[in-house]
RNA sequence: GCGAGUAUGGCGGAAUUGGCAGACGCGCUAGACUUAGGAUCUAGUGUCCCAGACGUGCAGGUUCAACUCCUGUUACUCGCACCA
């Protein structure tokens, strides 16, 4: 073992003997919880990426903890999912045995890293005193009606043989393995998430989230307001529709409904060409969502013959069409088509030769003339009856107010998130702890049976038919209801791997209670997650599902804030030096421990928060680890020149200040590699000098700490100081921050031509007279005239002649 | 298609409020020390027609002054994608 390891292994001991970083639930200090994305501990072992994030939120605990925060950073593990359990029946073991051996090669890696976790905090989502938790949090959704059992049409993936979510199933691809996704009928569990749009919406605003992050969540949440209208069918029945465009009320030239939606079957006796619109909705069906979300192919449907409908607002009677590019569950199901304003409905007119009429002033000669182009324009309506005339948004309200009045529109929002579909047809997930009884229904297990273990069997590969592996155990799956005794069944679905991860932050605040998922007094006492890093790529999924269980917790009363996350910011990837995603099949990947072991964690860790901006991706490039491991060396040298003076070097005193005052706020404005850059500013001053103090040497030392704390630690031991993790941070002397005399530039026209040098005392006028003596300055106005001298005290002098 | 982001030397990147563009690091050049150098030290390093001029993707604009603000535009990245 080199040099550089022992020193690490012995400071990474005395941490661990010291417990250093135990974090105190109810200490007199103030509480300050941040967080990191627990990792998923797979095969691969810990990824240089991960330990950008994790380096960058530990300086930050490193640097609070000094400053007298209480810090609770800790972490665990997000173990359920398909690449251990794909792995285990590949090597015949169970995933238990492989998530095991995966957290401890993890946790090793973390701890030769140095990262400050408060480790007896740490859990494992599969271990059954986490899961029970889980499993009970189900059961609440369930008794308050949130957790309902659906026939629902899902994505399924043939290859991994599970049904996915539609976030998993993004884009007709499945998410994992990147097969087509096909859709198929099955009785799911489902979370009522959609009925939370509006509070996750609007919970956004107890949050401060940095605006790409809230920006992601509104996106998928997908707010839009609108009309709902009803429509009559000429002969008896009605529909609704719904639009954001009613102004365009008047230019209906037909309908379209989903053949997927529940009207078609209702309209399906009056049809007259049953065969054709039954072959259409066959069709459709069979189509994967990639198929009918496919762009640039035409707009198939089929005209429903023998029903019109009838348009509201002025009586016309209309075409039905069926046309997948409608969706049966958005909205109603079906779509008021004015092809004059919408490029959709154009398209489809023309493929089908349907009428156009044109209710809003402008050229549709060629395409849609739509609502980007209308909207805020002061544009005016035509063919419109009484509106004819008004401005766009006059009419809408008009419109809307007329249709209101005559009993037959409601204003409406409507939202893309659906319901979650929270069964998977796995083994290695929580088993969804519901027992189905002939007599009573769907029973919840009782609390004192949680949890619902998982068995101990090594047959668990997946069905083809798309049961679970769990459906074939019969000890598991057979069980008495524990309302009238009678045999029933064991659900035999488990919880996507989602479930875990959607409240293990609230579980790091009271990780051992055995009686509460955690305590209110706990949770009380923590209050928030101030501050929570994770990946760009969590920041839409992950966190909407945190914040829906969240916000159910606390609307039955179980946490204390509706938002439990304060702070979200995300980090960039750390890519391979070829400035691409590092791969295996790329050979491009950077193991960490091999940096470890040649570099040192803390070079590691330096370079990692020195590599570029934190919220962008960045090259690896070892030419530049290099460098940050001399800046090491460099900082291991300057103690040579440690004298045995009192006090500080007067003449390092503004740089001093001024470096607290830039690390410090640079770290809490994820500014990591400027910190760095004026900590090697400092550095150089150093060396530049023959000798410094002792107290010189620890501020250095000190302020490095949160980011390379073995070698500082190490160092400042060996000037005979106390360890930095038991001291406190610098305090920085504003005043102190101001340089008494300074260069500014003074320009010609706004071209420097000459720098002077002024102090604090120094305004305008004076500023002004030396700008005025300076020879190239008085070179440059010679002969011209000087149309006026702006002067910006302490910055800069610009004087405009002509 | 929609939404968001990004664009600065050979490279990663700085520039907190409009105020000397290129901090800091890498790389490179020359030199010193050296058996040696992937160590260390010194000097240099945006471009060019070098007393000066030009330079932050491109074209305009506002301003005494623009990487920064405004208008338009291009390229790339990410997210969503027939959402009515």
């Amino acid at each position: 073992m080199n040099d550089t390891l022992k020193i690490e292994k012995k400071w990474q001991k005395y941490w661990e003997d010291n417990k250093t970083f135990k974090a105190e639930t109810g200490s007199e200090k103030k509480p300050y919880y941040i967080l990191v994305e627990f990792p998923y501990p797979s095969g691969a072992g810990l990824h240089v990426g991960h330990v950008r994030s994790y380096t960058a939120q530990d300086a930050l605990a490193r640097m609070m903890r000094l400053q007298g925060y209480n810090v609770l950073y800790p972490m665990g593990y997000d173990a359920f999912g398909a690449p251990a359990e794909e792995y285990a029946i590949k090597t015949h073991q169970h995933p238990k045995k492989v998530v095991e051996q995966n957290i401890k090669v993890f946790g090793n890696q973390m701890k030769s890293l140095g990262f400050s976790f408060d480790w007896d905090r740490a859990f494992s989502t599969t271990d059954p005193e986490y899961y029970k938790w889980t499993q009970w949090q189900f059961i609440q959704f369930f008794k308050h009606g949130m957790a309902y059992k659906a026939e629902t049409k899902v994505n399924w993936c043939p290859k991994c043989k599970m049904v996915l979510s539609n976030e998993d199933a993004a884009g007709g691809v499945c998410e994992r393995c990147g097969s087509e996704v096909e859709q198929r009928e099955k009785s799911q569990w489902m979370l009522k998430m959609a009925s939370y749009s509006e509070d996750l919406l609007k919970g956004l605003d107890d949050t401060n989230f940095a605006d790409r992050v809230k920006l992601g969540q509104i996106n998928w949440i997908g707010k839009s307001s609108g009309v709902e209208m009803d429509v009559e069918i000429v002969g008896g029945g009605k529909f609704s529709i719904f639009t954001t465009c009613i102004e365009t009320v008047y230019g209906i030239t037909f309908f379209v409904i989903a053949p997927d939606g529940k009207l078609i079957n209702e309209l399906m006796p009056r049809v007259e060409n049953k065969d054709e619109v039954m072959a259409y909705i066959k069709e459709t069906s069979l189509k994967s969502a990639m198929d009918r979300t496919e762009l640039n192919k035409g707009k198939s449907g089929v005209l429903v013959k023998g029903i019109k409908a009838i348009n509201p607002i002025n009586g016309q009677e209309v075409p039905i069409f069926l046309g997948d590019f409608v969706l049966g569950d958005y909205g109603t199901g079906a779509v008021m088509a004015v092809p004059a304003h919408d490029q959709r409905d154009y398209e489809y007119a023309k493929e089908h030769n349907l009428d156009i009429v044109q209710v809003i002033e402008g050229d549709i000669s060629t395409k849609a003339f739509e609502k980007q182009d209308y909207l805020g324009k002061g544009t005016k309506l035509m063919n419109s009856e009484e509106f004819t005339g008004m401005t766009v948004e006059e009419a809408k309200e008009a419109i809307t107010n007329k249709l209101e009045d005559m009993g037959i529109a409601r204003r409406v929002n409507n939202y893309k998130m659906r319901d979650w579909v929270f069964g998977r047809q796995r083994f290695w997930g929580e088993p969804i702890p519901m027992i189905n009884c002939p007599e009573c229904g769907w029973v919840p297990v009782p609390d004192s049976d949680l949890p619902v273990l998982l068995p101990d069997v090594t047959e668990y590969e997946p069905t083809d038919t798309g049961e679970s592996p769990l459906a074939k155990i019969e000890e598991f799956v057979n069980c008495k209801c524990p309302v009238c005794g009678h045999d029933a069944k064991r659900e035999t679905d488990t919880m996507p791997q989602w479930a875990g991860s959607s409240w293990y932050f609230l579980r790091f605040m009271d990780p051992h209670n055995k009686e509460e998922f955690a305590s209110m007094d706990a949770m009380k006492y923590w209050n928030k997650v101030d501050w929570y890093n994770g990946g760009m790529e969590h920041t839409a999924r992950h966190l909407l599902y945190a914040r829906f269980w969240v916000q159910f917790l606390y609307n039955i009363g179980l946490v204390p804030n509706k938002e439990m996350i304060w702070t979200r910011v995300s980090h960039g990837m750390v890519l391979g030096a070829d400035n691409v995603k590092m791969s295996k099949s790329k050979g491009n990947v950077i193991n960490p421990d091999d940096i470890v072991n040649e570099f040192g964690a803390d070079t590691l860790r330096v370079y990692e928060m020195f590599m570029g901006d934190y919220q962008m991706d960045a090259p690896w490039s070892t030419d530049s680890l290099r460098g940050c491991r001399r800046f090491l060396d460099k900082v291991i040298r300057l103690k040579d020149k440690v004298n045995d003076e009192d006090g500080f070097t007067k003449d390092l005193e503004l740089l001093q200040n001024k470096t607290i005052m830039k690390v410090e706020y640079d770290m809490t404005h994820l500014g990591y590699n400027t910190a760095i850059s004026s900590l090697m500013i400092l550095a150089n001053k150093y060396d530049e000098l023959d000798t410094i103090t002792k107290k010189d040497y620890n501020l250095l030392l000190v302020l490095l700490n949160p980011f390379a704390p073995h070698i500082t630690e190490e160092l400042n031991e060996q000037i005979g100081y106390r360890p930095i993790c038991e001291g406190t941070w610098p305090v920085y002397d504003e005043a102190k921050t101001v340089e008494l005399t300074k260069e500014v530039a003074v320009q010609v026209n706004g071209k420097v031509r000459a720098t002077i040098t002024i102090t604090i005392d120094d305004d305008e006028e004076s500023m002004k007279e030396k700008a005025l003596d300076c020879e190239n300055v008085v070179k440059h106005i010679e002969g011209k005239e000087i149309v006026k001298v702006i002067v910006i005290k302490g910055k800069i002098v610009n004087i405009v002649v002509k």
